[in-house]
Order: C-alpha cells, then sequence, then structure tokens
DNA sequence: AGCACGCCGACT
DNA sequence: GTCGGCGTGCTC
C-alpha cells in the first residue's frame, strides 16, 4: 500500500504536511528521519518525520519526499514530546521548536543558484546591470543570488535576474546548501609502488642529494612504524610529518610529485578528545556531604529539589558529586548553566573529573561542532554529561538520570525572541518528568516562585549556609550619594568612600571590581537648550550614545545613527551626555587612577567567547586592577585577589516598570557582593544609593532573602502576580497604528466575555514600536487553579475570530507564556 | 518564512 | 499608458 508522511517543516506555521514516499524508501523511513520535501512553488526545506502511515489526503494532492537525510532517526520519541509539549505550552508553533532546537546544520534548506548560458548571443544590448551579472557569471558560471548581490553590489538584483531569464542569458536551479562539511585532516603515505622494500631502497639512493626530502622520507618511516610491506602502519598527518622533519611544504611537494608519497583526506571529528588524566573527586566538607545526602534523601520523596547555598559555598562541588552518583548507575544527566557563566572555570574543573564521558554545548560554538555533539547523543557513545547553555534541554537523551539546573534565578533562562518563548529551568524540569529523573535547582538567590515551590511542598530545600573554606561574607558598606551630591563631594559616579578604597586596594595589590548596570558611554545624549533626545526612527526608543564608535545605535533593532552637529529641533549646538554607562566609567576611573590597569566587560567588549574569556583570565591572573562591568561581572565567577567591590548606583536597578525588579535588583547585588572576600580577609562592598533607606537596600545589607521573600510575596499576593497567579502577555503587532488599536480593542472585547476581571490592557508597551511595526499588548493573569488547557484553547479560538475580520488580516500576534 | 499574485503612484 | 511599490494569501 501506498505510504505518506507527516512532517514538520521549520517555519512558523501551525500544522503538519503529508507528502508522498516513494517505494524505495518506504522501509526506511521512520518517525524522527529527517527528509527533504519541495514546499511552495521552488523551495526545499529539511522536515522532520512524525508519522508514517497509508491515509492519502483528501482534498490535495500530495507532492513526493525528495530525500531522505537519514536511516536513523535524528529525533528521538522522547525529544519530540518534549517539542509537543513545549509548542503546547509556550504557545508556537512546532515549527518554532524545531528551528530553535535543532543546529543549522542538520536543517539544509535549498538555495537558488544562477548558472550561466554560454551559447547566449544578446539579441539587443543589455543594461549595465544585465552586463555586470554577465560578466561576473562568466567568471563563475554557477552562483548563488546572495554571492552574485555581493559581488555585483546591485541592491535590488531579482529584476535583473527575471529579465536575464526571459532573454534565456542564464537559467535557475535550486540546491541544497550543505552548511554541515565534516572536518577533514591531511594525511601522507607511501605510494603503492614504494610498497616494496627494494624500490624505497631505490629511492633512499635517489635522493640522496635532496636531503630535505630524504629527512622527511625517513622521518615517515620512524613515524608509521614501516618496517616492511603489507604490514598495516600508522597514520601520519601531513602537519606531523613536516613537523617533526623540520621540512617545508616544497620538499613534501617533491615527493608527492615524485610519486613517493601521496595525500589523502581523512574524516575526523571536532570533539576534542582530551587524554587527561581524570582526578578523583574532592572530598565534601561536612556541611557539602550534609546537602548531598540531604539532596538524595530529598529525591525520594520529590521529584525536584532547590540546594540553596550562599555564594561560595561549593555548589559545584556537589553537584559533581551528584553527577558522579548518577553516572554510575548508567544514566546521563544534564548539567544547565546561564550562557554567561558557562566559563573555562566550570568547563576544566568538569573536565578533570570527568574528561571524555563530558560533553559541552554552547551556542558560541560553530554550528558544525552543535551538529556533532548532537550525532553523538544519537549514537553508542552518548556523552554521560552534558554542560550547556539553555538550548541543550532539545539535545537527544536516551537515558537521562539527573538535570541539574544551575543559577536557577537567571532570568537569561528564558528565551525572549524568537518564539519558543520558553524558559529552560521549567523546561528542564518537564524534560526530566519525561525521563522519571530528577531536578536540581541551584542558586545562593532563589527566584521567589522557585522558593514558593520549596517553601510548600511541590519541591524539596535543601540548605547551605557555610562558605567554602570558611570565608566571610562579605561587609557591606552604605553611601547616600544623593547627600554627597548635594554637597558637591562627589567626583563623577564616585563617593570619597569608594575612591579612597579603590586607592588602597590598589596600593596593596588587590582587585576591584566596580558594577554598573548599564553598558555604552550614556545612555543618551540631550540638547542642552530644549531637552530633544534622538530617537530611533523605527522604534519608539531613545538611542545609546557610543563614543568609540561616535555613533548612536537603538539597542533595539541595531540601527546605527551619526550623531548630529546640531540639534533638529532647535539648532542649538550644545548635545551633552546624560546618564553614565560602563563606558563613561571606565574613562573616569583611567583619568583618576591612571597607573591602574583597568578593563571593562559588557556586551560590547565580549562580542565573541575569547574577548569574553580573556578578560577573566587576564582578571583571574592578576593582569588587570580594575574589571568594571554590568551584570556580567556577577556570574558565576570566583576570584582570590578581589578584595573591594563597588555598587555604583543601585537605584538604576530598581526603577524598572516591572514586578520583578526588586527581586532582580537584590540577586543582582547580592551576587556581585559575593565576588568581593578572599581566604583569610573579609570582602568589602560599597553600595552607593540615592535611597538608603529602602527597605530592600537594608535586606541586601543584612544579605537577609527571608525577609526580601517575605516582602515579595505579600505585594506578589496584593496584584496578583506569580507564583499566586500565571502571566499570559498577548502581543499584538500591526503596521498601522489605527488599525492595532481597533484590533486590540477588540481583542481585549473577547477575551474579556471569557475570562472577565482576568484581562487588563491594552497598553502600549514602554516600547511600543520596533521594526516599523505599531505593538500593543494585554495581559492575563490566571489563577493557579484555572486549568491552563482551557486557557489556552480560549486564546487560541479568540485569535481565529479576531483575524476572521477582513481588517486584522495582517496583524500579527504572539503570545509571551510566564514572561520575564 | 518565502514567494507569487494583484491593485494604485511616478516615470517613458 | 507601463514599471514597480508592498498588501494578501498559500504552501502538503
Amino acid at each position: 500500500m501506498k505510504k505518506y508522511v507527516d512532517v514538520i517543516v521549520p517555519l512558523p506555521i501551525a500544522g503538519q504536511y503529508t507528502y508522498a514516499l516513494p517505494p524505495e524508501w518506504e522501509t526506511e523511513v521512520r518517525m524522527g528521519c529527517r527528509v527533504v520535501v519541495p514546499f511552495g512553488k521552488k523551495k526545499y526545506y529539511t522536515a522532520i518525520v512524525t508519522r508514517v502511515h497509508d491515509t492519502p489526503p483528501e482534498a490535495y494532492e500530495t507532492k513526493e519526499v525528495s530525500e531522505i537525510l537519514d536511516k536513523q532517526p535524528a529525533l528521538l520519541e522522547h525529544q519530540y514530546a518534549f517539542w509537543q509539549w513545549l509548542a503546547d505550552y509556550y504557545l508556537c508553533t512546532l515549527g518554532d521548536v524545531y528551528k530553535a532546537a535543532m543546529p543549522s546544520g542538520m536543517k539544509l534548506e535549498s538555495e537558488t543558484l544562477v548558472v550561466y548560458n554560454p551559447d547566449f548571443e544578446a539579441a539587443e544590448p543589455l543594461s549595465e546591470k544585465e552586463q555586470r551579472v554577465l560578466d561576473l557569471l562568466s567568471a563563475d558560471p554557477e552562483q548563488c543570488v546572495t554571492q552574485l548581490e555581493k559581488a555585483s553590489g546591485i541592491k535590488h538584483l531579482l529584476p535583473v535576474i527575471k529579465s536575464l531569464l526571459d532573454k534565456e542569458a542564464i537559467h535557475v536551479k535550486e540546491e541544497l546548501k550543505r552548511v554541515y562539511k565534516p572536518r577533514t585532516e591531511a594525511r601522507v603515505r607511501l605510494t603503492d609502488a614504494m610498497s616494496s622494500e627494494r624500490n624505497l631502497r631505490f629511492q633512499f639512493d635517489l635522493l640522496a642529494r635532496a636531503p630535505k626530502q630524504l629527512a622527511l622520507l625517513m622521518k615517515y618511516i620512524e613515524l608509521s612504524g614501516w618496517t616492511q610491506p603489507g604490514n598495516p602502519p600508522k597514520e601520519v598527518t601531513r602537519k606531523a610529518l613536516l613537523d617533526a622533519a623540520g621540512a617545508s611544504s616544497a620538499a613534501l611537494n617533491e615527493l608527492i610529485a615524485k610519486k613517493v608519497f601521496e595525500v589523502y583526506f581523512q574524516e575526523i571529528g571536532r570533539l576534542t578528545q582530551s587524554n587527561v588524566d581524570t582526578l578523583p573527586l574532592n572530598t565534601l566538607s561536612p556541611a557539602q556531604q550534609q546537602a548531598y545526602t540531604g539532596i538524595l534523601n530529598c529525591f525520594r520523596e520529590k521529584n525536584v529539589c532547590l540546594l540553596h547555598g550562599v555564594t561560595a559555598s561549593g555548589k559545584t562541588e556537589i553537584y559533581i558529586h551528584l553527577i558522579n552518583q548518577t553516572i554510575k548507575t548508567g544514566k546521563q544527566v544534564l548539567y544547565l548553566l546561564p550562557e554567561i557563566a558557562l566559563t573555562t572555570q566550570i568547563t576544566e574543573r568538569l573536565k578533570r573529573v570527568f574528561g571524555n564521558r563530558l560533553g559541552i554545548y554552547h551556542s558560541k560554538f560553530p554550528d558544525a561542532e552543535r551538529v556533532e555533539i548532537w550525532r553523538k547523543q544519537l549514537s553508542e557513545h552518548d556523552y554521560d554529561v552534558i554542560l550547556g547553555v539553555r538550548s541543550s534541554v532539545f539535545l537527544p537523551f536516551r537515558r537521562l538520570g539527573l538535570v541539574i539546573v544551575d543559577e536557577e534565578h537567571e532570568n537569561t533562562y528564558k528565551q525572549q525572541e524568537p518564539a519558543p518563548r520558553y524558559h529552560a529551568r521549567n523546561a528542564a524540569i518537564m524534560l526530566a518528568s519525561m525521563f522519571g529523573a530528577k531536578t536540581l535547582l541551584g542558586t545562593a538567590t532563589p527566584s521567589i516562585e522557585t522558593y514558593y515551590n520549596a517553601t510548600h511542598g511541590k519541591y524539596g530545600l535543601v540548605t547551605l549556609t557555610e562558605r567554602h573554606q570558611n570565608i566571610r561574607l562579605p561587609h557591606i558598606e552604605l553611601v547616600d550619594i544623593k547627600e554627597l551630591a548635594r554637597k558637591k563631594y562627589m567626583t563623577a559616579q564616585f563617593s570619597p568612600l569608594l575612591l579612597q578604597k579603590v586607592r588602597e586596594a590598589l596600593e596593596n595589590k588587590e582587585q576591584v571590581i566596580l558594577f554598573q548596570n548599564r553598558r555604552g558611554f550614556a545612555p543618551m545624549i540631550e540638547c542642552r537648550i530644549c531637552g530633544w533626545v534622538p530617537r530611533c526612527k523605527n522604534c519608539d526608543v531613545s538611542l545609546t550614545y557610543h563614543k568609540g564608535l561616535n555613533q548612536l545605535t537603538c539597542h533595539y533593532c541595531g540601527y546605527t545613527y551619526q550623531v548630529p552637529k546640531s540639534c533638529p529641533a532647535c539648532g542649538g549646538t550644545e548635545l551633552m551626555n546624560r546618564g553614565f554607562g560602563t563606558e563613561k566609567i571606565e574613562d573616569d576611573i583611567k583619568t583618576l587612577f591612571p597607573e591602574a590597569r583597568v578593563a571593562r566587560m559588557d556586551l560590547d567588549t565580549t562580542r565573541t567567547r575569547t574577548a569574553y574569556e580573556k578578560i577573566i583570565a587576564d582578571f583571574e591572573e592578576g593582569k588587570t586592577d580594575i574589571l568594571i562591568g554590568t551584570q556580567m561581572v556577577s556570574k558565576g565567577l570566583d576570584f582570590d585577589r578581589v578584595s573591594v567591590v563597588g555598587i555604583l548606583n543601585a537605584d538604576s536597578m530598581l526603577n524598572y516598570p516591572d514586578f520583578r525588579s526588586y527581586e532582580r535588583a537584590f540577586q543582582l547585588m547580592a551576587q556581585v557582593a559575593g565576588r568581593a572576600g578572599r581566604k583569610n580577609k573579609q570582602g568589602l562592598v560599597i553600595l552607593q544609593t540615592k535611597s538608603p533607606d529602602l527597605p530592600l537596600i537594608r535586606q541586601v545589607i543584612a544579605n537577609d532573602y527571608n525577609r526580601l521573600y517575605q516582602d515579595q510575596l505579600a505585594e506578589r499576593s496584593l496584584f496578583k502576580y506569580p507564583p499566586f497567579y500565571r502571566l499570559i502577555y498577548v502581543y499584538l503587532k500591526h503596521r498601522k497604528e489605527d488599525v492595532l488599536d481597533q484590533a486590540a480593542d477588540l481583542m481585549a472585547t473577547y477575551l474579556r466575555s471569557g475570562l472577565g476581571e482576568r484581562i487588563l490592557g491594552p497598553d502600549k508597551p514602554p516600547v511600543a514600536r520596533v521594526q516599523t511595526l505599531y505593538i500593543k499588548k494585554i495581559v492575563i493573569k490566571i489563577e493557579q487553579t484555572v486549568s491552563m488547557k482551557k486557557v489556552r484553547s480560549y486564546l487560541v479560538q479568540v485569535q481565529r475570530s479576531v483575524i476572521e475580520d477582513e481588517r486584522f488580516r495582517s496583524l500579527v500576534v504572539y503570545y509571551d507564556v510566564d514572561p520575564m
């Protein structure tokens, strides 16, 4: 019977598509295999088979699967179930999940190739653009559109291609672009002609007057262990041979030309097989040991456990023991870290314990490497431990036994843009439960939701109050900068006390961290006369001034602008900086302490992984005295020589229109404060603020998490926020503001008719326009007792009826479930 | 997401 | 009078 497959395509379209399966592949294709399918008029995509069946669709003709990429599933059944849960819970399509989950090297797409017709003779003169394209093609007769666009410098290339196509000067074809290329290594071996000892001896004599070549030949014999024909020699890489013989590639090429050697290419993996000997586990301190057994006990009853341990209490060591315990029973461990905390410090530590049983999955790794990790997870030799960022929840596992979510409170676990807007911590808990595995959440500053779950019986709770090696918690000194500014005692952003302590630290050869929760030189510039502030033409936000580039940047769409010479509003020429970012702090510190070695760590200085690690390594090795940074400096780093931490402006963290701003400010300050302190000296934190009387500031100083938790819980309950209520944000986007307003009102009315007072808005979000689309937001607050399943299906139904209205056809609707 | 089809302004 | 702008709808 004729077979069909249902597939997921990597596009934000709901639903699956059915293709006919050519008979010869019937037995090979299974659920989870990747296939290439034609989609639309000309494109080809890599799709994933979710079902093989024999029911032909009634309403339409099917197309045929054009290629199969896997004999063995690339997507395991557990993963598919997980994808379905994600799409359902976070209100997005399976295509969205697919796009986020799989490395792009496994999702080949077709690309249009333009092909030169050598027989073409122009009947009429060609336009200048057409001629330029044709010239390019005559040099290289097959090129893709993007390449041609670049080489020709023509902005709208498509019309040109179209007219050339009409004249039959070219034709086009669709070809799959191979994104993933296996890495190969050039190796050298003797040719067949050299395989007899006699020929080889003869060759030695011939080379008597070519010492370099002779050396190469002898080195090869040594390296390969060549003794006699028939005995398979060891493989010798081209590079190793050249290095060992101290010869140039010219000499080797000679020998290749003489048919003594030949070069062949061997496929090798990118995953480094470190051959470091693994070290035994460190023994746990009594406090750590107690926490360790506490966690194991807790897992007997609960599936999730929170490890609440103060900063520098050695949580990692406990994780390592748990991982070890889990893999001993033949199960796998997934260890999640926020991207920013996944540094060499932690990877080296784990490598030393788990060696080649450990795989590392980082979003800044090359895509090809991620493909190889995915493949390895599907193979017999899968990793026992995966250490990775948010997206590693998508990797294939067969025998998952434990998930660790370190720095559980980090909001970067929540993916903001694009869909799926999932929370990796919550998704990991779901993933674990699908395997019957346990989840451990670790942090010094739990999120309010997690702590609520841990103190209300849903999760287990284990606390660790003792710091590793008994390093004392830092002393926090409060400085009222409002008062000081009034009295004109401030030097730029620095109080006299902070400057004095920085000076002392430098004199004692100790290090300093200065924390400012804002990047750029100044958040904005402003006209001194009329107060005009430059704004982005696409997005409704003010622009950020970057001194290094001397330009204005929109942090939402990335668009850059020149700094105007005069104010476009009033013509005034005095445009001044307002506010202070890390770049400004760096400038001022360099002026105040010209002898100090200063580094800055923020989004702008850490574009690449190497840049980021260099800053950290330099600081670790004492090559830097003062590290200035945004929240990046607070994450999971342990330094030995930091004696002073300055929080320059605590208020900048508090004034966000967001119910989590206090929680976040506490977490940030507690984490950054935790960086101060050394083995035998208590660290010092200088906390500068304009609002010293705020309860939150007192809680930070006393490191009183419980008090913060109680205060926050009361507010959350009063204003109907998590953990008492669930939130869903509905975003509506449209090019026309008035259409958007009408659509938003209609949608809110529909929603209110079913959900009543749970609906707030529509409102204009703080950024009301991004990339030429106007935005409105509707907030839904739902009691924990209400069935989310019903709410979600109701939302989908409402959306459908709004879109049915002709006026709102091009309305864009998307959801943010459990927003952060 | 792409891509094609279809209806209204600035040019030969 | 056309070329081409992007609004709209569909993809098995």
